[in-house]
DNA sequence: TATTTTTTCAAACAAGCGTTTTAATGATTG
DNA sequence: CAATCATTAAAACGCTTGTTTGAAAAAATA
């Protein structure tokens, strides 16, 4: 990490990476209209013209960053699916595994990126919130694809399930947890100080859970009583 | 426009009554910092200055269209739960009769405001995804008590459960019914189009059942594993 | 009717926005 | 070294923002 004699502390990333790591934590923080691209400069200590200049526009500036941060999440859980497939002899993994592989690689990312620690979950979380037009594009350019790849997946792992219910369940449980992502910095207040929201395993773990039963007992109860 | 001979079939509400309801749509829309005092005049068909007249300033206006929606549904909240514990004969109310009363209040709101059906879900979505602060204060202000009866209700129908337990559940299911009722537009999209987001009361009682299924399942396997 | 109060309206305010421009710098290459 | 390129920097460009102003209109009170 250390460059040692000339530049004792900081390596100092290249001005692109800055901006974007800035763009990300503002994004997450502020959303897309409360991103300016002056506070992206200061907080990534660039020059104003620096964001145009790389990538062109504020736009262009919050893509590049959003699918620079989706993209690997993505990879991941099709990686774990075929991971499950595999462990199970070819056989469709349960509810748990996908849900698993579903939810699980957030937590992955988000305990890697220890400086401030919860912003990507934000982040994914107001991918679905902001009401910007190319926000929702961008929505279903790359998460439309997956979603149709997790109802595949469930209607092989509940062959007796309408597709219908499927769809209404998966639907419920990616709502939550997205809101569970959002909501996550409430935590500590929401519970009074009761529960912490430092571990991000334990966060992680109780959502699969709470989502894979929620889903289970969904789909095998009445659909609408 | 056309305006026809004098006044044929518009009561006209108050000024007032038009803006707060305009606020309301834009900013279940396009959120705070996505509202403009022009876009709000512009759709109450009133003067630019007339919401700073009435209410003194932006925040005025959001804070107290925000106030006059989310009260009722608080009060119709707490009515359910007794009206429970009655019906039980001063019994602690199901998991089920709970989450009903959290849930089904904003399904009745829903519904009773026909122009814009799903307006009012996004806008108490946005209420917990907002950045700004005034709003983390409401927040506060209006939820963290409610927070606190509900939690003791859950106490009261799982009495073998660890409060830590019930916290960190009550959580997830509160973070699953905002994250549902703000993805609810993106339900046609989501499931290519099989599931329609016009029912309101479909969507609510899935809703329910989900969570109290999430909720149970989740407090009576092991907590972390 | 006369007078006071409340409400509307058009215009303007300073501040902040995304973007562009132009010049100066740094690095790379011939 | 000279020359070409990529990058940084400061200033300014229109435009939109929330808010304020002062006069006109409407409503209410006497």
């Amino acid at each position: 990490m250390i460059s040692s004699p000339p530049k004792p502390a900081k390596p100092k990333l290249s001005t692109r990476r800055r901006l974007i790591d800035a763009t990300a934590r503002l994004f997450a923080e502020h959303g897309y209209n409360g991103l300016t691209m002056r506070s992206v400069a200061q907080e990534a200590d660039a020059n104003l013209a620096a964001a145009n200049y790389h990538f062109g526009s504020k736009d262009a500036l919050v893509l590049e960053m959003l699918r620079e941060r989706i993209q690997p999440i993505n990879k991941r859980r099709i990686a774990l699916l075929d991971e499950a497939r595999l462990r199970n002899g070819n056989v469709a993994p349960s509810a748990h595994e996908i849900f698993h592989s579903l939810i699980f690689p957030i937590g992955e990312e988000i305990a890697r990126s220890s400086k401030s620690r919860w912003s990507l979950a934000q982040l994914v979380a107001r991918t679905f919130t902001e009401p910007v037009c190319f926000i929702e594009r961008m929505h279903q350019k790359f998460f439309s694809q997956i979603a149709k790849l997790y109802h595949r997946e469930l209607s092989l792992a509940f062959p007796n399930a309408p597709a219908k219910e499927i769809h209404w369940h998966l639907h419920l449980s990616v709502s939550s947890m997205l809101g569970a992502l959002a909501q996550h910095r409430r935590l500590r207040d929401f519970t009074d100080g009761v529960c912490s929201e430092e571990e991000v395993g334990e966060m992680i773990n109780r959502l699969i859970h709470f989502v894979t039963h929620g889903f289970i007992n969904g789909i095998n109860s009445s659909p609408t009583e």
